[in-house]
RNA sequence: UGGGGAGUCGCCAAGCUGGUUAAGGCACUGGGUUUUGAUCCCAGCAUCCGAAGGUUCGAGUCCUUCCUCCUCAGCCA
């Protein structure tokens, strides 16, 4: 944390202007806030809300968050902490039959690990749709009373026909015309179970010829019996999301509702349903204000929780939190960083544009962080044996290698020298390609943090593959002694003494996608691709290193930077203690690979 | 073919109610520093804003027409 960077000012985009302009003309200055949520007249008990303004993170418990939603979390908890606001972490739970508790749970915490909470104002701003039921089905008898909704009992299938299609109108329901008296009593004896599930369902009299579709008496309230995570078997009737989020946001005071572009042409009926209930007066104005904005695109990556349920059940990876995996817990396991994604959230910006971000965008917001934070450490990945000929078989001595080359208040630690040492098989080559100053027979590199040493010969098997590299070390060019910088060198090789050194486990990680779209275009055949036919079969290998003694005690979850090889951390599930497994993280920059 | 959106450099993305040379980041290119071919530093990088007309002293910003893409017909969210 040493060497921060001074802030950068937020990037300004269209939301923080709505905002800046809302807070120019005290739009939402007037509302109360009664310490929870409520009606209009549990707020006007309230006192002038402290918050400036208030968001919202709405998930549904329904699955496991994942790199989409990172950016709606910056999005809100960002603004909100930005404007001297709140935002609430909400569970949208008002379909019981694919929510469960697990889920919730699982989002509360990665939500956490990504640095935001809910406490603001002394108070915890936690919140379940689920527990603003009585409130919605209070209001659901207001906009019948008002003639503004109905029961109706035409089958699902009626409905979809009834409805129109997107260019022709579609056709008021026999039912629309109920008397109001009788529709409140339907809806009641729904509530108390004396209808079957399907049987019929509450909507809002609208306009069944409206171009726009979700205008035509959108559904409102259906029967369902389901054990509900958070209410259990109270209930037998739940609330559509349409109707619900606007309520939701109503009784929480929420200022500046955000969400993705599919549900623009829904704003009109979150208009609607809160500007009737106002009049109604059960809720004050100002209202809430619901805002869209796109929703993120990955390159080499798929983000539908439709298709990373199906990798996971079809065990194309090992789980939710598969290091491949775009979800928060894969991320977290695979050694991305909190710090990075909210970098990556500022980076990508928010519009109303679809874009598709590049993966290495991501990529480089975690080596950023990651470069910052990480101790190094040397590993050794695909080990070929070094001999320095001219060193004393009995011998060994100190190294001494700093922790953190931008942070010399990390200090450094000493690591063993001798005259068997392994390096990386790609360190050497017999026969040099251009530009490669690393070793080859007669070429001169440092070893990182010891002596400069000449290569002096190689011994081969059979097959004529190397086996072992011989060299002879300048004794004068210690590090850190006065001569040490003598002898110019331009290759730079890191090394561990084989007698100090341990074998350890590590994941090699890379792309789950082989293709920047996965899925999108078509094979050789003309056949439509699957995103599955995209798969990386290389995107995990596991192989075993040699790493420096140091490397031996570490915290899961620790990350290091492996000198020249990348930021690797150490898993949080399969470390033990004496016994950690890394995972690849990303790896360094290569201007030379390219 | 209806409704709702979006189109500014390879990828993102600022550009308020029209006003000198169209921010910034990433990528890329060149140079410097460097015991990580990493990091870091410096420089370069859109006469042009989907297209064509028009209004204006002046337009990415206003008007007209056109093109492309996204999105909506769950008792999902």
């Amino acid at each position: 944390m040493s060497s921060e960077k001074p802030p950068i000012p937020a990037a300004s985009n269209f939301i923080r202007g709505i905002i800046d302009r809302d807070l120019a003309q005290s739009t939402n200055a007037s509302r109360h806030w009664a310490g929870s949520p409520g009606d209009a007249a549990h707020h006007a008990a309230g006192n002038a809300d402290p918050a400036k303004i208030r968001t919202r993170f709405p998930p549904e418990p329904n699955g496991y968050l994942h790199i989409g939603h990172a950016k709606s979390i910056c999005l809100n908890f960002g603004l909100a902490s930005d404007y001297n606001g709140v935002c609430h972490m909400r569970f949208d739970d008002t379909n019981p039959e694919k929510e469960e508790q697990e889920y919730v749970d699982s989002i509360t915490e990665m939500v956490q690990w990504l640095g935001f909470g809910w406490d603001a104002f002394g108070k915890s701003h936690l919140y379940y749709a689920s527990n603003y039921f009585d409130f919605m089905c209070r209001a659901a008898e207001a906009l019948i009373s008002a003639g503004l909704a109905f029961v109706d009992e035409q089958t699902a299938d009626e409905m979809r026909i009834t409805r129109g299609t997107l260019t022709e109108a579609g056709k008021n329901s026999p039912w629309r015309d109920r008397p109001i008296a009788e529709n409140l009593q339907l809806f009641r004896a729904m509530r108390e179970g004396k209808h079957a599930d399907g049987s019929m369902v509450l909507r809002a009299k609208i306009d069944m010829a409206s171009p726009n579709i979700n205008m035509r008496d959108p559904a409102i309230y259906r029967i369902k019996r389901a054990h509900h995570h958070n209410t259990g078997d109270k209930w037998c009737i739940y609330p559509m999301y349409t109707y619900a989020h606007p309520l939701e946001d109503a009784v929480e005071g929420i200022t500046h509702s955000i969400c993705t572009l599919e549900f623009e042409d829904q704003r009109p009926f979150y208009d609607w349903v809160l500007e009737r209930l106002a009049n109604a007066g059960l809720l004050a104005h100002p209202l809430p204000k619901q805002y869209e904005f796109a929703r993120l695109n990955l390159t080499y990556v798929v983000l539908s929780k439709r298709k990373l349920i199906q990798l996971v059940e079809e065990k194309h990876v090992s789980g939710w939190d598969d290091p491949r995996l775009p979800t928060l817990a894969g991320a977290r396991r695979r050694g991305y960083s909190p710090e990075g994604f909210r970098l990556f959230a500022d980076r990508i910006g928010v519009s109303k544009a679809d874009s598709w971000i590049e993966y290495t965008i991501l990529e480089d917001c975690m080596r950023e962080t990651l470069n910052n934070s990480a101790e190094r450490r040397i590993a050794v990945l695909d080990p070929i044996k070094l001999v320095i000929d001219n060193y004393p078989a009995d011998q060994s001595e100190d190294c001494f290698a700093p922790n953190h080359p931008l942070k010399p208040e990390l200090g450094k630690r000493t690591i063993q020298l001798s005259k068997e040492l392994w390096i990386e098989r790609e360190d050497f080559m017999e026969v040099p390609s251009k530009g490669f100053f690393r070793l080859t027979v007669g070429a001169t590199v440092r070893l990182r943090y010891g002596y400069v040493v000449k290569c002096t010969g190689v011994e081969k098997d059979a097959a004529d593959n190397v086996t072992v590299v011989h060299c002879e070390y300048l004794p004068d060019t210690k590090s850190g002694t006065a001569g040490a910088d003598a002898i110019k060198v331009k290759g730079n090789i890191h090394w561990v003494s084989t007698s100090h050194a341990y074998t350890c486990e590590i994941r090699m990680y890379d792309r789950l996608f082989k293709d920047p779209h996965p899925g999108q275009g078509k094979h050789e055949d003309g056949r439509d691709k699957d995103f599955l036919d995209d798969i990386n079969p290389n995107a995990a290998h596991t192989i075993n290193a040699q790493l420096e003694l140091s490397l031996k005690d570490v915290k899961p979850s620790d990350s290091f930077q492996f000198e020249r090889h990348g930021y690797f951390v150490a898993d949080r599930k399969d470390s033990v203690a004496g016994k950690p497994v890394f995972n690849r993280t990303v790896t360094l920059r290569d201007a030379w690979q390219k």
